[in-house]
DNA sequence: GCGCTTTGGTTGAACGTTCAACTATCTGCG
DNA sequence: CGCAGATAGTTGAACGTTCAACCAAAGCGC
């Protein structure tokens, strides 16, 4: 038997195509401006944000992929390019001889730390400058419950 | 003079990782979902939705680029694609001829209406149901704000 | 009506992502 | 030990997006 689809209320409706138009718009914006100041999109830039926060400045490919929010694949390509720019290195792991471990050269950390304030720059312009502080609150739990609820599914 | 830094307090660094995972997690699932089920990506989708509820089923391209959230060359071409695959037809523009109009053949709209119920009830899966009433509405609001927000700068 | 700018749209190259296939190593188990 | 999976990571092709360059037609000022 058919299973009746739920669809969305007007309501519903409303809520989804805002969030879709907001978000777009505020990942086409800090990605142009991050290609522009920096030289790489933002995907790249969290990879050097989540290395540089790492112990040693280096993770494995896999420990990265998951920081980051990546496919495995997606890393591989992506830590090609960045070792292409001479931001990141990649080394053999010595506990396992099929790792590989990513690790942030100084001038990819200095790269980093220049385009640092201009990206933060650009998301409180964006997106915390424009909602009020119970506003940042609401969007801080609703975010930490999606994020939540779509790592289980 | 240098400027200071706005830099990002541990509560709005929170925040904007939490949506940054959220948004990505959502959007990843669900252009997924939706590349298996329909054999398109959620733009495309898009492009179709806002061509069914035109009247007529049709739209100049500016407009619909407009409506989709795209920029010009994208639009140009994804329906290059769409029209490759039966989807979507141009034509010449009556009234400029500098101009073209996009519609959206049988075959799209059948096409779009086999994929919807798929493609809603994963929206509902996948956001709606994990977040409460008040939430909703909390996010709707954040969104208008922001859409508004980020349309004017 | 004649140039100038603007607008509408396309194009191709470079880039980033996805997907499936593949290699190599590791782990568990009989 | 020996072998069947599981895990780590890479690769190439196909695809979608971006950016800048481009053409054609429209609007505008004179």
């Amino acid at each position: 038997m058919a299973v009746m689809t739920r669809w969305l209320d007007p309501d519903e409706q409303r809520t989804w195509r805002a969030y879709l138009a907001a978000s777009r718009m505020l990942m086409d914006t800090l990605d142009r401006e991050l290609q522009r100041e920096a030289g790489m999109p933002h995907a790249y830039y969290e990879i050097l944000v989540r290395l540089s926060e790492a112990p040693g400045r280096q993770l494995r490919m896999s420990d990265l992929a998951e920081a980051a929010g990546s496919s495995r694949s997606r890393l591989s390509h992506a830590v090609a390019r960045l070792e292409a720019a001479g931001w990141v290195r990649r080394e053999d792991c010595p506990t396992d001889r099929r790792g590989q471990v990513a690790l942030l050269t100084d001038e990819g950390f200095a790269t980093l730390a220049a385009a640092a304030p201009g990206h933060v720059e650009g998301v409180r312009r964006h997106l915390f400058d424009a909602l009020s502080p119970a506003q940042v609150d609401q969007l801080r739990r609703i975010s930490e419950t999606l994020a939540d609820h779509l790592r289980r599914s």
